[in-house]
DNA sequence: AGCACGCCGACT
DNA sequence: GTCGGCGTGCTC
C-alpha cells in the first residue's frame, strides 16, 4: 500500500491522501495519528485507510511528515465508529475522530517569533510594537503576541507574515503534545526488609532518651528527625512498593531533605518514574459484597447473562471476521442495528429503588469474569462519589473514573490505562462511550432517558445511539437501564428491536412513596399566596418534627425569575438574549441564565422611574428564605449550581445532609437523579409544570420523568416515603401517571400524542438551527436554506429514487424563529426536518454542508445541523 | 476550521 | 509605496 489517507479535523468531509516514506511504512497503520504538512504548515491527523491507487497527479502528494503513534489510537472498531458517527450526524470524519478522544492526547501547535540581528527601513504603529516587545522578551508564540498586544491572532499573523517577508523575524513551528506521561521522583527500599526493620529500632531507640532530653533543643530536634525517618522506613516498608516522595514526606508529615541522608547510608535509593495520575487510589473505599437478587433482578440477570453467552459463543465460531470492515461508510438506521443477528440491546425498566445498580454489577461481574471489559455510562449530573464508590467498591482498582473535573494529565493517564487494559471498567459520561477499551464485552446506559447523553456541540451525538453501533461493532450486549425510558427506547422494545427487562418493585418489597397532588389554583382561592400549599407546610412540620429528612425541589435557580415593574409594566431583559432576567438575591444581581451576564438591581424602574418595582415567580433562593421564615430552626442548604460553585461543595453538601446536619434540602435537577439518603421521607416538588409549559415535543417526557425520580429520592429505606406535588394542571396526564408510578399509562398516552404529530418515535426529525448577529440576514438565510433544501429534495435525479420512497420522503417545517430567539447577541431561526429515513435527511444535510447558500458565507451566518434532537428550543 | 493571499482605502 | 483591515478560497 503505498499510499495512506489521512483525515484531518476540518469541516471539510474529505480524506487527503499522502505519501509514505519508507522508513514509516510498517509504523503507518490505519488509526494512527500523523503530523502531515497541509497548505503551508503542518496538521495533525488520522491515518484511516492505507490505499495503493490514488487519484491525484503524482507531483501534489506529498509524504507523511511525522509518526504521532507507535500504536493505533483508534482500532479498527473506533475507525468505524467515528466514520458511522461522522455520516449520521453529518460531520467529517476528522471531526468525529478527535470527538472521540480526550482533548489532552491533542498535539498543539505553537509558532515562535524571534527577532533576526539586523533589520532596517521602516515599520508600521503595529510591526514596531511587535519588534518592541520582542526586542524585551526575547522570543514570543504568536498567541502570547496577540494577548500581549490585544489583537486577533489573525492580524498579528498577518503583521508578523509581513516581518517575515522583509527579514526582521524568523518564525518556528512546533507540535507538541498537550499532555504526556508524568515522571514523579520515587523512593524505594533496597536493602533487605530485616536490616531496615533493625534500622527502625536503631533510630527509634536513639530517640528514646529522657524526659530531660527533650529539654535540649538540638537534641531534640535531631531526635525528632530520626522519629520521622524511622516512620519514612516504616511506611516504605508497609507499602511494599516504590512510593513518590512528595507522596511520602507528606503522610509522615515530614521534611523532603530527611530522605537524601537515608539515600547516603544506602536504605534507599530515590530515581525518577512513571506515574499514573489516579485520582481513585488516594480515596479508600469500603469494599462491597455481591447482594441476593429478588425474583425479578434474577431473572433480569439470567437473561442478560444467556445474552453474555451467546455473543461469546459467536465470538468464539466468528473470530478473524472484522465487523469493522464490513460496515465502514454505511448509513445505518439506529432502529435497525439490532436486527435478527445481534439482539442484544436490554431495556431494564425499574422503578427507582428498585436494584438497578446490582443488576449492572452482577452482569459485569459475568463479563470481566470472561477477561472481557464493560463500560458504563451515567449521566453527568450523577457522577458523584456516591456513585462512584457503589462501582469501586465491588470492583476496586479495575475502574477507571472518568469525570469532569479530572485535570488533563489525570484524563491522560486514565485514558492510557484503559487502552493497555490496565483498567477493565469505566465508569463515565457520554463521553466515556468512545473508551479505548479492546476487549469490550458490554455496553451500561444507567439512566438512558437522561438527556445529558445528547452532545451539544457538533457533532451532536447520543450516547446511546452511539452504544448501539458500538455494540453491534464489537458484538457485544447492551444494557439501558431507566426507571422513566425515554419514549424511542420503550418503543423499541414494543417493535421487537429491544428486549424489556422488568423490575417492577423496590428492593426488600419496600413501597413506593405516596404522591399527594396539590391543586395550587385552589391554594389561591383559599388566600395562600405562600410558595407552599397547606399539605406541603402540614407535612414539612411533621418530618421535621420526627427528625426525619425533606428534599424539596425546584427546577429554578435565584430568587425570582422575572422583574416587573407595576406601573408601565417594564421587564427587566437581557441585552443579548430574549429572556427576563432571574434576580439572585444572595449576588443582590440580575442574571441571565443563558449568557451569565450580570448587572446590579435597580431601586426605580429604568424606564418610568416607578419603584412598584416587584419580583414575580419564585425559583430556590426564594424557596430557602420561605423555609427560613416559616421554620427558623430548621437546618437549610441550597443544592444547585450556585451553591456549590465552589470546590467541592458538591460533595460537601451531599456529606452533611447523610450525616444529617441538615434537615431541608433544597436543589434543582441536582437533586433529581441518583441521590438516595435513608432518612429521606418527604420530597416536595413546588412548581411541577414549569418544564410542561415549554414549546416543545418532549415536554411531557421530560415532565414525567423528572417528577418521576425526583419522586423517587423518598422513602428509600424503612421509612416509607412521601411526595407533595404542586401543580396549576393536575389533570395533565403527565402528572397523573407521575401520580400513580405507572409508566405505562404515561407511555400509552404520549405514545398517541407523538403519533398524531408525527414526532419520534414514529419519524426521525432534525433541525438546521440559523444564527447571526444581523437579524435580517438570519431571516433570509433561513428561507434560502428552506428553498434550497427544498429543491434538492425534489430534484433528485432520477436513478436515485427508490420506488417505494416518496417524493416527499423528507417533509421541510419552517423557517420559524427558534422558541430561544436571541442567545448571547445572535438571533436564531430554524428549520425541522422529518422524515422516516434518518439517511435521506443526512444525505440533504451534507449537501447543505458541503455547498451552504452564499448568504451564509458573506453575512457570518453560523448554521448548526442537530439530528435526533432531544429538544427544539 | 485555519490560514495565506490579494484587494482596496488610508496614510506617509 | 506601505500599512491595516477584511473577504475569498484552498488544503493531498
Amino acid at each position: 500500500m503505498r499510499y495512506a489517507n489521512v483525515a484531518f479535523p476540518l469541516s471539510v468531509d474529505q480524506v487527503f491522501t499522502y505519501g509514505v516514506p519508507p522508513q514509516l511504512d510498517t509504523v503507518l497503520q490505519p488509526g494512527v495519528r500523523v503530523l502531515a504538512p497541509f497548505r503551508r504548515t503542518k496538521q495533525e491527523g488520522v491515518v484511516v485507510e492505507r490505499v495503493n491507487e490514488t487519484d491525484l497527479a503524482p507531483n501534489l502528494i506529498k509524504n507523511v511528515s511525522e509518526c504521532l503513534d507507535e500504536t493505533p489510537m483508534f482500532s479498527p472498531d473506533m475507525l468505524a465508529l467515528t466514520k458511522w458517527m461522522a455520516d449520521y450526524y453529518v460531520c467529517s470524519w476528522g471531526v468525529a475522530l478527535y470527538c472521540a478522544v480526550p482533548a489532552a492526547v491533542r498535539t498543539q501547535k505553537r509558532e515562535q517569533v524571534r527577532l533576526l540581528p539586523e533589520f532596517s527601513g521602516s515599520l508600521g504603529k503595529v510591526q514596531k510594537e511587535i519588534v518592541a516587545l520582542l526586542e524585551a522578551e526575547g522570543e514570543l508564540s504568536l498567541n502570547q503576541l496577540a494577548r500581549r498586544m490585544g489583537l486577533s491572532s489573525q492580524d498579528v499573523r498577518s503583521r508578523v507574515r509581513r516581518l517575515r517577508e522583509r527579514g526582521v523575524v524568523e518564525t518556528n513551528v512546533t507540535h507538541k503534545p498537550k499532555a504526556t506521561t508524568q515522571e514523579t521522583t520515587v523512593a524505594q527500599l533496597v536493602l533487605p526488609d530485616v536490616d531496615i526493620e533493625a534500622e527502625i529500632v536503631q533510630l527509634k531507640n536513639d530517640t528514646g532518651g529522657s524526659e530531660a532530653a527533650s529539654l535540649q533543643r538540638p537534641v531534640n530536634r535531631r531526635h525528632a528527625a530520626d522519629t520521622k525517618r524511622a516512620e519514612i522506613l516504616q511506611l516504605l516498608l508497609d507499602e511494599g512498593a516504590p512510593l513518590a516522595t512528595a507522596d511520602l514526606v507528606r503522610r509522615v508529615n515530614a521534611s523532603a531533605s530527611l530522605l537524601s541522608p537515608l539515600e547516603r547510608r544506602g536504605f534507599i535509593q530515590i530515581t525518577r518514574a512513571q506515574t499514573v495520575r489516579n485520582p481513585l487510589s488516594s480515596e479508600s473505599i469500603a469494599p462491597t459484597q455481591p447482594f441476593r437478587l429478588n425474583p425479578a433482578q434474577s431473572t433480569a440477570f439470567a437473561e442478560i447473562q444467556k445474552a453474555l453467552t451467546e455473543a461469546r459463543d459467536h465470538d468464539d465460531r466468528d473470530r478473524g471476521t472484522s465487523a469493522a470492515s464490513q460496515t465502514v461508510g454505511r448509513i445505518s438506521n439506529p432502529d435497525t442495528f439490532n436486527g435478527a443477528k445481534h439482539p442484544l440491546t436490554f431495556l431494564l425498566h425499574g422503578v427507582t429503588g428498585s436494584g438497578k445498580t446490582e443488576v449492572y454489577m452482577q452482569a459485569m461481574a459475568d463479563v470481566l469474569e470472561s477477561g472481557k471489559s464493560v463500560i458504563v455510562l451515567v449521566p453527568e449530573i450523577s457522577l458523584t462519589p456516591q456513585t462512584a464508590s457503589r462501582f469501586v467498591g465491588r470492583f476496586g482498582a479495575r475502574v477507571a473514573l472518568l469525570h469532569s473535573r479530572l485535570s488533563d494529565g489525570e484524563r491522560y493517564d486514565q485514558w492510557h490505562r484503559i487502552q493497555k487494559g490496565e483498567a477493565d471498567i469505566v465508569i463515565g459520561p457520554r463521553s466515556a462511550i468512545f473508551a479505548p477499551v479492546q476487549k469490550l464485552g458490554m455496553l451500561i446506559i444507567d439512566e438512558e432517558h437522561s438527556d445529558s447523553y445528547k452532545s451539544d456541540t457538533a457533532p451532536r451525538y447520543h450516547a446511546r445511539e452511539v452504544a448501539q453501533k458500538r455494540g453491534t461493532l464489537a458484538n457485544c450486549p447492551v444494557l439501558l437501564g431507566s426507571a422513566t425510558p425515554s419514549l424511542e427506547s420503550f418503543h423499541r422494545t414494543r417493535n421487537g428491536s429491544y428486549r424489556l427487562l422488568n423490575l417492577p418493585a423496590r428492593v426488600f418489597d419496600r413501597k413506593m412513596p405516596d404522591v399527594h397532588i396539590v391543586d395550587m389554583r385552589n391554594e389561591f382561592k383559599k388566600g395562600n399566596r405562600t410558595i407552599f400549599s397547606e399539605l406541603l407546610r402540614s407535612s414539612i412540620e411533621e418530618r421535621l418534627v420526627r427528625r426525619e429528612q425533606i428534599i424539596l425541589f425546584l427546577n429554578r435557580r435565584g430568587y425570582s425569575t422575572y422583574v416587573f415593574c407595576r406601573t408601565c409594566g417594564y421587564v427587566e431583559r437581557c441585552d443579548n438574549c430574549s429572556i427576563s432576567l432571574t434576580y439572585h438575591r444572595e449576588t443582590q444581581r440580575l442574571v441571565c441564565h443563558h449568557c451569565g451576564s450580570k448587572r446590579p438591581t435597580q431601586q426605580a424602574c429604568p424606564q418610568c422611574s416607578s419603584e412598584a418595582i416587584r419580583f414575580f415567580g419564585a425559583g430556590t433562593e426564594a424557596v430557602e428564605q420561605e423555609v427560613h421564615k416559616s421554620y427558623p430552626k430548621a437546618r437549610v442548604q441550597r443544592f444547585d449550581a450556585d451553591s456549590t460553585a465552589r470546590k467541592n461543595a458538591h460533595q460537601r453538601i451531599l456529606a452533611e445532609f447523610e450525616q444529617q446536619k441538615i434537615d431541608i434540602l433544597i436543589g434543582t435537577q441536582m437533586v433529581s437523579k441518583g441521590l438516595d439518603f435513608p432518612n429521606v421521607t418527604l420530597v416536595g416538588v413546588i412548581a411541577a409544570d414549569t418544564a410542561l409549559n415549554l414549546p416543545d415535543f418532549r415536554a411531557s417526557e421530560q415532565t414525567f420523568s423528572l417528577l418521576t425520580q425526583v419522586a423517587g429520592r423518598s422513602g428509600r429505606a424503612d421509612l416509607e416515603g412521601m411526595v407533595v406535588i404542586q401543580t396549576y394542571m393536575p389533570e395533565h396526564y403527565s402528572i397523573e401517571a407521575a401520580q400513580k408510578h405507572d409508566y405505562l399509562d404515561f407511555y400509552a398516552q404520549e405514545v398517541v400524542a407523538r403519533g398524531a404529530l408525527r414526532y419520534p418515535p414514529f419519524a426521525h426529525v432534525a433541525t438546521l438551527l440559523l444564527r447571526g448577529k444581523d437579524e435580517q440576514a438570519v431571516i433570509d438565510a433561513a428561507h434560502a436554506a428552506r428553498d434550497q433544501l427544498e429543491i434538492w429534495q425534489t430534484d433528485r435525479e432520477p436513478a436515485s429514487q427508490v420506488p417505494e420512497v416518496e417524493e416527499t420522503s423528507v417533509e421541510i417545517l419552517g423557517p420559524a424563529p427558534a422558541p430561544l430567539s436571541k442567545i448571547e447577541g445572535k438571533f436564531r431561526w430554524h428549520l425541522l426536518l422529518r422524515s422516516t429515513y434518518p439517511e435521506k435527511i443526512a444525505q440533504l444535510f451534507k449537501r447543505f454542508a458541503d455547498e451552504p447558500p452564499t448568504i451564509i458565507k458573506s453575512k457570518a451566518i453560523e448554521f448548526v445541523i442537530d439530528i435526533d434532537p432531544t429538544s427544539t428550543l
